[in-house]
DNA sequence: AGCACA
């Protein structure tokens, strides 16, 4: 057994991520692909030598990272399966919310006092205050209903659509988002309807974007993948 | 393979 004896944590460690793809873009991606699991707090990547094709996504609730774990382990993300663990520590937009961060200097130097002197003392510089006041991410339209268990599909699953809504309607909607193929709808269901996309990634920034979305004022969206 | 955030 390999990595599996990592403590559960809200944030996730991704690796055998692409490394070609812009640290910009490739957040971003991130942000919409996991987001169906619950809110997400922050996405660090960087494109540093030790860093680069690595990424960590924060979640407010450590079951949804658990999720994300099982859920979209070797999913196929810009050609390369995604391998995913949780992750060692504790994100910094975590630990500045529950009031237990230490800036990286002050932990620099605490180490560095341990060192010299070892027997010392133990110095309580408890001077942290409070640093909250996280730079959170803008929260997406997340309905924790039950269906965001559903694994990835390349084809998504609407719900509460006003009865009079046609396939050029959700057409005009989802044709927007890259990979969109069709819009199917079956006369004898009203108020439902699936679309297809090229493949899961595409389906997922669609269904990230759309969620929600009210045709009428009484009807958001309601969007999962649909059962395979 | 590689666990950071300034």
């Amino acid at each position: 057994m390999l990595t599996a004896d990592i403590p559960p944590n809200q944030s996730i460690y991704i690796k055998n991520l692409n490394e070609k793809i812009k640290k910009e873009e490739l957040k971003r991606s991130l942000y919409c692909l996991f987001s169906q699991f619950g809110r997400i707090l922050d996405v660090v990547a960087l494109k540093t030598p030790k860093l680069r094709g690595q990424a960590w996504v924060a979640f407010s609730e450590v079951t949804a990272a658990s999720n994300a774990v099982r859920q979209m382990q070797n999913f196929p993300f810009y050609d390369k399966p995604m391998r995913i663990q949780y992750a060692k520590s504790k994100s910094d937009c975590i630990t500045k919310a529950d009031g237990t961060f230490v800036s990286r200097d002050k932990k620099r130097k605490q180490e560095e006092k341990v060192e010299r002197k070892r027997e010392e003392t133990q110095g309580p510089n408890m001077a942290n205050g409070p640093t909250s006041q996280n730079g959170a991410a803008p929260a997406p339209p997340f309905q924790p209903s039950g269906q965001e268990a559903m694994p990835p599909n390349n084809i998504l699953f609407i719900q509460n659509l006003p009865h009079e809504t046609t396939s050029v309607m959700l057409q005009l909607l989802f044709a927007q988002y890259p990979g969109f193929k069709e819009i199917r709808m079956i006369d004898a269901k009203p108020g439902i309807a699936f679309v297809e996309y090229e493949d899961d990634v595409q389906s997922s920034m669609a269904m990230q974007a759309l969620q929600g979305f009210k045709i009428t004022p009484q009807n958001p969206m309601i969007i999962s993948f649909a059962k395979k």
